[in-house]
This record gives structure tokens, C-alpha cells and sequence, in this order.
DNA sequence: CGTTAAGTTGATCCTGCTCAAGGTCGGTGG
DNA sequence: CCACCGACCTTGAGCAGGATCAACTTAACG
């Protein structure tokens, strides 16, 4: 209970986010369409390394990030030191946006691999939803996804056992990655987690989630090594998941922007 | 794991939600300026009874609504049967908002007692929010909000002990409704919520969910009896919640459309 | 090669679950 | 009026899923 975490600082970012970032042009990603203009607003692009944060926990939001290349993680604190993961963002998704310009945020966001977003100060947003009307639905249908996304996650905390929720935490990992990076049948993706993190997402331990991870290799469901995630039955994942294959689709199109 | 579960019917809802209801004018929801707004795009009033669905999981949404009356909540269901309370909504609240006219929720939405709602066409939904460019946004402050409950809600969940999660719900309702209600200094007020509702929304079994209550009240810090929560000791609950005073003031001020 | 983050494995413990049996309250019908 | 019924609350005994503690191994980087 009084265990304090030290800052999670991985050992170099190196190779880290080398592969498989880039492999679409940026018009794939719908909101590229919005970039344009945004670009006309006052914003500018900025580059966070791996382990880096976009914006820490008790600190106050002064900007808006867009997501545009790479893995960030929204996470909350405990006093204990604590931490729970509560969302993977991946390319396309909105950052740090409030309902009051300088709100005290008690998330913080973080960069897992070296991540490029593109920054929009508070007034800007204002300004850009002024003059384009569209702008203020569309951001409330992006958030209405991430809260559907919320919703399921505090499901799969609350009531599944811990091989569910690890199952079920990497299918969504997998399906949300498939559908905004290709859409072709590989089975594997590179996946910059390490299993501490599977567990703060997840709730367990790190060492509980070590023990999951090997029975769910063991029983030729998915293997996790590496940074590496490959899915060695679907269908034996969605079942141990407890999630319905066909609702799994439902992860595949999330993305508002297009 | 197998035990499902009997769609929650209460008793009766007599005398339910009999008790501080419309104590104060409607104009006080800062909703209300929208409201006369929203009456010329072919909205409707319905009332929905206690243990009633707005819409259910697994189903198509056709309709925004919007609580003016009453407590709702949001809820997820495992194959098992088994039940997750994601959210609390009171009046204000903006629910079956979804990305695309039609979608299939993965959750649904229950009335705690008899409530009242403004229904929403979706398709009205786009109109206004074409005539009147400001609703998107203020949309999208309301879903922010609602994340940052939804995240703050699966931290807790994912690591905080029975008793902290107990004592953090009833701490955020107790607040939520405050500002929803009053602004006096009264420390009691009607809570419609059975404890099997406590148990589902942190997590734990109706059974511990009692033992957690009982010991609290034993150590004078909250005694909720008879949907009547009463706060013994303020300083003691947030403490035990793991919430910082400071911080859960801000779960007085959330309401955007103010 | 030494250092450090991350992964692995075993032993033991404990929080919260399960199962089971009453108890209480309000509503309902004889 | 009273007996009964259904929802909800209470309490106890025993169990188990995951946590905790503690080594040790592996892999990558400098």
C-alpha cells in the first residue's frame, strides 16, 4: 500500500517506436484533412521522447494536443504513488482538452515512444470553433468514443478476472492499432508496453500479469515478448476476453475524423 | 461467475424520489437557457419510472436525452450477467450521445427513480448544432467533464482498497449533488441507491459493499442507511477516500452549461 | 563487460468472494 | 388485522484469486 513508484523512466528510447511509424501517408488519418487548418491558427508541432509527459497529474492544461504520430498513455495517481493507466491514445486522438482554460487536470499524459503532436493553445480552439462550427461537434464525437472506450475499460476492471482483462486489454490494443496503421491480415504488431504497464492498465500487479501472460502463451492464445504482440488464436482471444467478435469490429472504425 | 442476474426491478417506486425534487427553479440548471432553445427543434418531454431502461445495451441509439430530473445511471453487462456501473448522472446530464446516428451502445442507462428527460432526435441534434454553433462545443465540455469522472472512477477501481472506493463514490455523489442541489451546509441528503448499486459501481460484491458500510459507520466517518446518506466526519471521508479536499471541491463546479 | 530496466519464478499471506442462513421493512391480500 | 411475500440488508464460515516479498535471469545499452 505505501509502495511509491518512481518516475517511470525507461532506459533510452533508442530504438524505440523505429518500426512500422509512418508506413501510411498522413492523409490516411482523415484528420489530416482538419492539419491544413490548423495550421492557420497559431499551432505548432512539437516532439515528446519516450517516457516523456505531455502534461503531468495536479498541473494545469494550457493547450490542446492532436496525436499525431506514436503511443501516449493518460494515467491517474494515487497518493501512494500509485498509478493507474485509464487510456492508450494512438494517432488522431485529442489531448488535455478541458472545459475551462487552465483547469486543473487530475490525469497526466505520457509518451511510451517518441511521439509527434501538434499543439493548439486554448485560445486558438476557441477561435477555430468560432469559425468553423463543425469543429466543436466533431471533437465531441472523438470524446464520446474515448468515453465509450472508458466505460468498457472500468467494465473489464470492475468485474473481469485478471486473465479477462488481459486478454481483453490487448485484443482492443490490437484492433484499435489494425485499423488506424493498415488493414491487411497481419496477426502481429509492435506493441511499446511493458508488462507494468499491461498491469497498471489493467489493475493487477506486474508480477501477477507476468503469470497471465505465460498461461495465455501456454494455451496458445496470444504471446507478448518483446515489445512485440502476436495473436495466435482470434477467436480463443475474444472468448477469453469475454468480449463477442462481432462487437470487437466495433473497435475497428472509431475514428471520428474520417 | 455464472450467476446471472434478474433485470433490477424495484419494489415500487411509491414514494420513490418523492423527496427534494424541483426544490429549486429550473432556471438554476443553466440547461434551461437552452431549453426553450431546444423546444422548436421537435424535442419531447417523457418520464421514465425507477428500474426503467432509457435504452439498454446492445441496442441501437436513435435519441440524445437529456436529464432534467432525477438520477440515472450507465452501465456496462458481461456475458455472465454480471453488472458494472460506470457513471451517476443527475440533472444536466447529456446521455446516449454517440459518433454515428444509430450506433450500437456497449452500455445502457437505467432510472434510479422516476425521471424526467428531454428527448432529442438525432437528427435535430445536427440541425441545432448547425444553427447554433456554440452547442457542439459546450457538447464537448459536458463529455470532457464526464471522462475526467470516468477516469478518476476506473482509478479508483483499478487501485484503491473496498473501503476507499466505498468512501470515494459516496464522496463524489455527495458533492456532485450538492452543487447540483444546494449550496448549503447540510451533510445529509436522499440517495436513491440500493447497496448492490454501490456494489456494482465499485466493484465489489453486495455483501462486502455491507461489511465496508457497517465499519464505516462504526468509525464515524459516513452512515448511509434507507437511501439516506449521512456524512459523519467530512475531514475523515476524504480521507479515507484518498481524495484531497481541495481536489474534490472540483467536483462542485462541473457543470458547463452553467 | 558492467549496469540497469525488465521479465521470471516460488513461497506465503490477505483482501474480498462465495455460500448459506437469517433478519427487517413495507406492501398486499385474506 | 394479520400473515405472507419480495426486495433488501446482515452476519458467519470457509475459500481463493491475486498481492506481497524476495531472489534470480535475461536483454539491451554505454
Amino acid at each position: 500500500m505505501i509502495k511509491p513508484k518512481k518516475p517511470h523512466k525507461p532506459r533510452s528510447s533508442a530504438r524505440r517506436g523505429s518500426t512500422q511509424r509512418r508506413t501510411e501517408p498522413e492523409s490516411r488519418h482523415g484528420i489530416a484533412g482538419s492539419l491544413n487548418l490548423l495550421r492557420e491558427y497559431g499551432t505548432s508541432e512539437r516532439i515528446f521522447s519516450g517516457g516523456q509527459d505531455l502534461f503531468s497529474p495536479g498541473t494545469a492544461t494550457n493547450a490542446v494536443y492532436i496525436l499525431l504520430d506514436g503511443w501516449v498513455f493518460l494515467y491517474g495517481i494515487l497518493e501512494d504513488g500509485r498509478r493507474q493507466i485509464v487510456h492508450f491514445a494512438m494517432a488522431g486522438a485529442v489531448l488535455g482538452f478541458s472545459q475551462v482554460e487552465g483547469a486543473i487536470t487530475t490525469f497526466g499524459a505520457q509518451a511510451l515512444v517518441e511521439v509527434t503532436v501538434c499543439v493548439i493553445p486554448h485560445q486558438a480552439l476557441d477561435k477555430l470553433s468560432r469559425e468553423h462550427p463543425e469543429v466543436g461537434l466533431q471533437l465531441a464525437r472523438l470524446l464520446s468514443a474515448d468515453l465509450g472506450l472508458a466505460f468498457e475499460h472500468l467494465t473489464s476492471v470492475g468485474r473481469q478476472s485478471a486473465r479477462a482483462r488481459v486478454a481483453r486489454l490487448l485484443l482492443e490494443l490490437f484492433m484499435r492499432y489494425w485499423s488506424v496503421w493498415s488493414g491487411n491480415g497481419i496477426e502481429t504488431m509492435q506493441l511499446p508496453l511493458t508488462q507494468e504497464h499491461i498491469a497498471d492498465a489493467t489493475g493487477l500487479t506486474s508480477v501477477h500479469v507476468n503469470r497471465v501472460l505465460r498461461r495465455l502463451k501456454q494455451d496458445g492464445v496470444v504471446e507478448f515478448h518483446y515489445r512485440r504482440l502476436l495473436i495466435l488464436n482470434p477467436d480463443k482471444l475474444s472468448n477469453v476476453a469475454g468480449v463477442d467478435p462481432q462487437q470487437a469490429k466495433l473497435w475497428l472504425r472509431r475514428r471520428p475524423f474520417d
